[in-house]
DNA sequence: TTAGGGTTAG
């Protein structure tokens, strides 16, 4: 071009943002401030945008510096660019304030930080902004589509049906992304059924739609059914991206399918070109794992063609504690702590693992790596909604106005247990080494899980299922305690932890052992 | 007069 406007260099940042070449695309608007091109509002939004799709708020700063000098601020497009990015970035410090300073806010800014927080772990506050928003601003569908996925990680189902009914008023029904949020809450509220329905009810079905319901299948163990949901999608001409094969090779992990998800793994190769990514590496370890094939998951990880990460050697670590291999353990170990030093999940894991061997010299040699560090344990924390209202119970919390009738209600049932079952307190999860068995079986008495699902059968009707909710994975003994409640109680317990679903009915738990 | 912008589901 001989003449290139302020609108040709806008067009060009916007497509190689399209092609996911953003550095391209910033230097390009850095060669347009070299020439003298008057940037415009159009120019920092678009610019804004690769910064957010790279994902690193360095150049977003700097644009951010300039908007501000050139009086760009008071732009709302602006603002709501700037919030995003910042919110892609993960830094919802940054996107919030910049939302408190805008003035004129539009509900674009009202949905990129109910979206920023609801990606970024804050579901919490992206329900409370949703509350707050005022009259004369009306939400929209995309509203729904960035409240909903808060509700799916709170697992709160009264506070999703709301939502749901308020979506049916408001009229936002026949849009794909609401529908398809929708489903995904469901699922992850556990009520799988709800979410079936609501999926056989949706009449044009896109991918995302049948990935949604086949994961959901695969959070609650339901391998079959999530393999034969897959099987149909493909009958009806809809083709599996790497998303929805995730979600199946999940799916077989957690219901034990080995040959299914060998299977699956090679159909994405070879029929599909689809080049394996760390998390579909991560679910094939997982799933030889599970199996009891710790050397054969071993050499399948040192044959990847791509460098693997704290979370496919952590898969191998999970099934090492399963199957007590501590000595491979010690070494899949070492590689995670090489790659993520400061998670302490994998050090608590490490030291569960030799807790269970009885290697209590290592265990303190563990807690002393873990100490200097200045590493702290990630605290247990368990949730339950009764009558709409959110309990949240903190490992060995003690302030709960119920505290003494939860306390009895445990404790009553660790005893019939021993009785009735010839159950032996697992001490071994109770991460303590100096304390005698009966200081570690008090702790595990205080296990946010038990807690929860105490209150829950305290303060709920008779034959009404208890769903609970726990950000880590479940511990063993708990696990146990549960089965025997659904077994004395009569009444189904719920539980999604950090990893899956598990069901506990009449003494049973659906995951039939695969965690 | 027209061209270029910011929010959305797995």
């Amino acid at each position: 071009m001989k003449q290139r406007s302020v609108v040709s260099w806008t067009a060009m940042i916007m497509a190689y943002t399209r092609a996911e070449h953003y550095d391209q695309a910033i230097d390009l608007f850095l060669d347009m401030e070299e020439e003298g091109v008057k940037i415009d509002e159009f120019v920092i939004t678009s610019v804004l945008h690769a910064c957010a799709c790279k994902g690193s708020s360095k150049d977003g700063q700097c644009i951010h510096e300039y908007a501000l000098k050139n009086g760009m601020i008071s732009n709302t497009s602006v603002a709501n660019a700037l919030m995003d990015m910042y919110a892609k970035c993960g830094n919802m410090e940054e996107a919030r304030s910049v939302f408190h300073s805008t003035l004129n806010k539009n509900i674009i800014s009202w949905n990129t930080l109910i979206g920023g927080y609801s990606k970024n772990g804050f579901p919490n506050d992206a329900l409370h902004l949703f509350g707050n928003i005022p009259q004369r601003i009306r939400p929209n569908a995309i509203t729904m589509a960035c409240l909903l996925p808060a509700v799916a990680s709170l697992s709160c189902l009264e506070r999703g049906r709301e939502i749901h009914a308020y979506v049916i008023r408001a009229g936002f029904v026949r849009n794909h992304q609401v529908e398809n949020a929708l489903v995904d809450m469901y699922v992850k509220c556990g009520a799988l059924i709800l979410a079936r329905v609501l999926f056989d009810r949706i009449y044009e079905k896109n991918l995302v739609t049948w990935t949604v319901m086949i994961a959901g299948y695969g959070m609650h163990g339901y391998g079959a059914d999530a393999i034969a949901l897959f099987k149909q999608m493909r009958r009806k001409g809809i083709k599996p991206d790497k998303v929805s094969f995730v979600a199946i090779l999940y799916a077989c992990s957690h219901s034990g399918l080995i040959h299914e998800g060998w299977y699956f793994f090679n159909m994405m190769r070879n029929e599909y070109q689809i080049e394996p990514n760390l998390e579909h590496y991560a679910c094939m370890v997982d799933l030889l794992s599970r199996a009891g094939r710790l050397k054969k998951a071993y050499e399948f990880i040192n044959s990847m063609p791509i460098e693997p990460d704290s979370t496919v050697w952590g898969a191998l670590l999970c099934g090492c504690r399963v199957y007590r291999d501590v000595n491979l353990a010690e070494k899949v170990a070492e590689k995670i702590f090489k790659l993520e030093p400061d998670n302490t999940g994998y050090y608590v894991l490490l030291a569960n693992i030799y807790t269970e061997a009885e290697k209590w010299e290592e265990v303190k040699r563990l807690r002393e790596r873990i100490g200097s560090r200045r590493l702290k344990k990630n605290p247990g924390c368990s949730w339950i909604e009764t009558r709409g209202k959110v309990q949240v119970f903190v490992s060995g919390d003690n302030s709960h106005p119920q505290k003494e009738e939860i306390k009895k209600f445990v404790e009553d049932v660790m005893k019939r247990m021993k009785e009735e079952e010839q159950y032996v307190p697992n001490a071994r999860y109770a991460l303590m080494i100096n304390a005698d068995d009966r200081v570690k079986e008090e702790a595990l008495c205080g296990h946010s899980e038990k807690l929860a699902i105490a209150f829950g059968i305290l303060n709920s009707a008779y034959g009404r299922p208890i769903h609970v909710t726990k950000n880590l994975r479940i511990c063993g003994d708990c696990h146990e305690f549960a089965k025997f409640v659904s077994k004395v109680t009569g009444r189904e317990i719920v539980l999604r932890d950090s990893n899956r679903f598990h069901k506990f009915e009449e003494g049973r738990c659906s995951c039939r052992g695969y965690w």
